[in-house]
RNA sequence: GGCCCCGUAGCUCAGCUGGAUAGAGCAACUGCCUUCUAAGCAGUAGGUCGUACGUUCGAAUCGUACCGGGGUCGCCA
């Protein structure tokens, strides 16, 4: 249990205590108030706003209250002081023993921490990129981010399959064959002087093209995309990331019984016959207005009712995806998690829609949309276009920046920010760059293991601590943070936001930082004090869990943790 | 024009999902190296949280409108 928690459940029996059971009826106490570190220090070490919450419902203010409620905490052994402050905050400050055990019980459950989660089981799809050409930097962001949402949830305690959709089907794919053939039948032309939108452009597929052999249009789609995915795969595997699932779109539509869906999505009235207006694009060219099964998407916010099947009776993209997302509902996830690009904004509600209402079960649906990713050199933005075919692809940024630098940059950023990416400065071997920052904490804490190995000779396993011997403000605000973590990993967890995992590595390697720093000012408050066994044992305990929390931590978003730098 | 996202210090970003006097880092200024790794540490300064209403004991956080920036509006994916 973690000290809100601990704290909680006191509160609450006190509360239940005054109002002499009055407020049973309330379902869980403990839910309906907050029990949190303060902003300010003079606010305490914790606080609660549960006077506050409560002081209506016992008809009393809420600084009334607070004091009724002191007088009973004061009572609890880890408190030393209570504070009622202003409308009815209740600040604590508690004995520097109970943060010495809370310690102890951090370390003694870390190996085998229970996070105490329910498990559901969970589909995590990201990437999902066409297998038409190289992955670039956007690509990147949302592997990344899928990957790293999926290892934290799997950390909780959560059951966790990493799958991604392999578009082989459809115009792209028919786009991509031509393509291929053009280039068989062209060997020195440039598509890029071409500029026809009927291929694409870019050296790659020349390149891709040479070791075709086949002549048949479906052999070459097959063999193509097998060899676009073999290098997408490894793109993938140089930052770490592989997926459980590989779906094909191809198989997926074949598989499924399309009459069936089309009776369902009539008969619920999502769909019907009829005919649409023409886009205002003129991206199509062969649009003809003919009668064909569209989606009430209308009813969802959509400006307009969307296609599921083409005059011609194939399938459109949006009607195989939702057959790909019932089909992750028959496979039984509880949760179905999508990492998308920006880009494809306009089509979440849709795709929801469609999904929870032919679902049988009820499920938990969200869709992530990751922003823009702007490259920069040296400051200078890189101007980039898919459509020419000149941009710099993943692997570019990886042999650049390499993967912890990446990595660490785009899980850092909520997932809608834009991101600029400077290649300088995520190389920086500085406090400017955060990666580095956190993995220097880390060589630091082994190179004090070091030194206090070679001046002390004690046996690494007998566990040295003698807790008051951790008596600094500085230390006090380390155990703290260390034992703070599992709990911004639950957090992290629910609302499916990594960057709070790189936060709390940043600021915990700030402060052990500052630590290190006091021995400069102060000799005595060296980590290492050669005459003083003791307080040098209680300090390097302190380190060790200090680098244990950093070296979990990085491992969980799959960041190296160098041993010395 | 419709829909989606963003707007917090000069810059890059946090802000624990409604709490108290809004926090870090960079840049600026001031100190600290015969070192437990200066690849670092300490200190000073820096803000009308885009604007305006509203919801309530309380709003950066929730709602509405507007302003500014980006994305998107196919039978493509």
């Amino acid at each position: 249990m973690n000290y809100f928690d601990y704290f909680k459940i006191s509160l609450s029996e006190i509360l239940k205590e005054i109002s002499e059971e009055k407020i049973n009826f309330i379902e869980k106490i403990e839910d309906s108030f907050t029990v949190e570190v303060p902003s300010k220090k003079n606010f305490g070490e914790l606080s609660t706003n549960i006077a506050m919450i409560f002081s209506k419902q016992l008809k009393m203010s809420p600084r009334d209250l607070a004091e009724l409620i002191s007088k009973e905490l004061i009572k609890n052994k880890y408190v030393k002081d209570i504070d009622i402050a202003g409308p009815g905050f209740i600040n604590l400050f508690l004995k520097k023993e109970f943060w010495h055990q809370q310690l102890v019980n951090f370390v003694s459950s870390f190996d085998n921490y229970n996070y105490n989660v329910k498990p559901k089981k969970i589909c995590v799809e990201y990437v999902s990129a066409n297998p038409t050409g190289m992955l670039h930097i956007g690509h990147a962001r949302g592997a990344v981010l899928g990957d790293a949402i999926s290892s934290i949830l799997q950390e909780v305690g959560h059951h966790v399959d990493k799958e991604y959709y392999i578009n082989d089907a459809g115009e792209q794919i028919k786009k991509l064959v031509k393509t291929i053939i053009y280039h068989k039948e062209n060997p020195n032309s440039d598509l890029k002087k071409i500029n026809n939108d009927d291929y694409y452009p870019g050296n790659y597929l020349v390149g891709i093209s040479s070791t075709i052999n086949k002549v048949d249009n479906i052999e070459i789609s097959n063999e193509v995309t097998e060899l676009i995915m073999k290098d997408i795969k490894n793109d993938l595997k140089s930052l770490g990331i592989s997926h459980d699932n590989y779906i094909s779109e191809k198989i997926m539509a074949s598989k499924s019984n399309i009459n069936q869906l089309k009776k369902k999505l009539i008969d619920k009235d999502l769909a019907y016959l009829g005919f649409q207006d023409e886009p205002d694009s003129q991206k199509n060219k062969s649009w003809k207005k003919e009668k064909k099964l569209l989606f009430r998407s209308s009813n969802y916010g959509d400006d307009k009712d969307r296609a599921l099947i083409k005059p011609n009776g194939e399938l459109t993209y949006f009607m195989t995806d939702i057959i790909y997302h019932l089909n992750k509902v028959e496979r039984g996830y509880d949760i179905l998690l999508n990492v998308w690009g920006a880009d494809h904004s306009g089509y979440v509600k849709r795709l929801t829609n469609a999904t929870l209402q032919l679902s049988e079960k009820k499920i938990n649906f969200k869709i992530f949309l990751t922003g823009l990713v702007n490259l920069y050199n040296n400051k200078k933005l890189l101007k980039m276009s898919k459509r020419s075919g000149n941009y710099l692809t993943l692997k570019d940024v990886y042999n650049e920046v390499g993967s912890d630098a990446l990595r660490f940059m785009m899980i850092s950023r909520d997932a809608r920010s834009t991101i600029d990416f400077d290649f300088q400065s995520v190389q920086e071997r500085n406090k400017d760059n955060p990666v580095f920052y956190v993995q220097y904490a880390y060589a630091r804490c082994k190179s004090l293991f070091k030194i206090f190995k070679e001046n002390f000779n004690l046996n690494s396993d007998k566990n040295a601590f003698y807790s008051n011997n951790l008596k600094l403000n500085e230390e006090i605000d380390l155990i703290k943070k260390v034992t703070n973590f599992h709990n911004v990993l639950l957090q992290s967890a629910e609302f499916y936001e990594p960057h709070r995992v790189t936060s709390y590595l940043y600021d915990l390697a700030r402060m052990f930082h500052n630590y290190w720093g006091l021995g400069k000012i102060n000799p005595n408050n060296k980590i290492i004090i050669d005459d003083n066994e003791e307080i040098t044992c209680s300090r390097i305990f302190l380190v060790n869990i200090i680098s244990l929390v950093i070296k979990k931590g990085l491992r969980i978003i799959k960041i190296n943790c160098p041993e010395n730098m």
